[in-house]
DNA sequence: CCGTATCCCTTAAGATACTG
DNA sequence: CAGTATCTTAAGGGATACGG
């Protein structure tokens, strides 16, 4: 990997912007275990607004990293899923980055935010 | 590494809230051949304002990713380098981060922004 | 249950000019 | 060279309420 492929213009900075809103990765994590209905996604998360979920499902859509599945019932039942793109990302660099923060996450001195 | 560890309040959070801002991971990136100089690392980077590229290294100074060493000349000269904990963070998830670019970004949709 | 519609507030980041 | 000082704009995200 050439140094220049990772600065400014990269498909590296297309990659690290993936994690640019604050909960597209919990959300792609919470679908890690397998496909979640929108409610049960909302619950296991905690403390994410109805508007803020919709928002993150949205974009993790349009980059092809999940897909919706609504199925026609009363009530109305919709579930989501990593894609196979989405599954790669999880299992590979989220992955990655999670065992990083487990094993330096204490030395991070101003994370709280 | 347990589900829960993944989502909302948990270590992986502050990780990926260490790529939450545009221009953070780039300068890491542009400081892994080694040390820089202020300027250098603006051209080297490209677009990147004095300002932005000031507050993102501030930022990462507070986290301890990089550090500042100024040298009492004339001119001034100022080196900025990667701690140990950046270099772990740069070798480990951001590599990672960056093969996975390379290997499914062109599967991206809307990475366009 | 699955969202949408507003409103508000804060902050990132661009643009421009200037100092030690 | 290495920053600081303002100003401005856009957008993310929080809070609350309502619709299919």
């Amino acid at each position: 990997m050439d140094r220049d492929e990772f600065v400014a213009d990269c498909r590296v900075r297309a990659a690290t912007d993936l994690f640019a809103h604050t909960w597209d990765p919990v959300v792609l994590a919470a679908l890690a275990s397998g496909p979640r209905r929108r409610r049960d996604l909302r619950l296991a998360i905690g403390g994410i607004r109805d508007k803020v979920l919709t928002d993150a499902l949205r974009r993790l859509l349009a980059y092809g990293l999940i897909d919706r599945r609504a199925h026609a019932e009363a009530p109305p039942r919709v579930e989501y899923a990593l894609t196979g793109l989405g599954r790669s990302l999880v299992d590979g660099p989220m992955r990655a980055l999670g065992r990083w923060a487990i094993e330096h996450g204490d030395q991070l001195l101003d994370a709280e935010r």
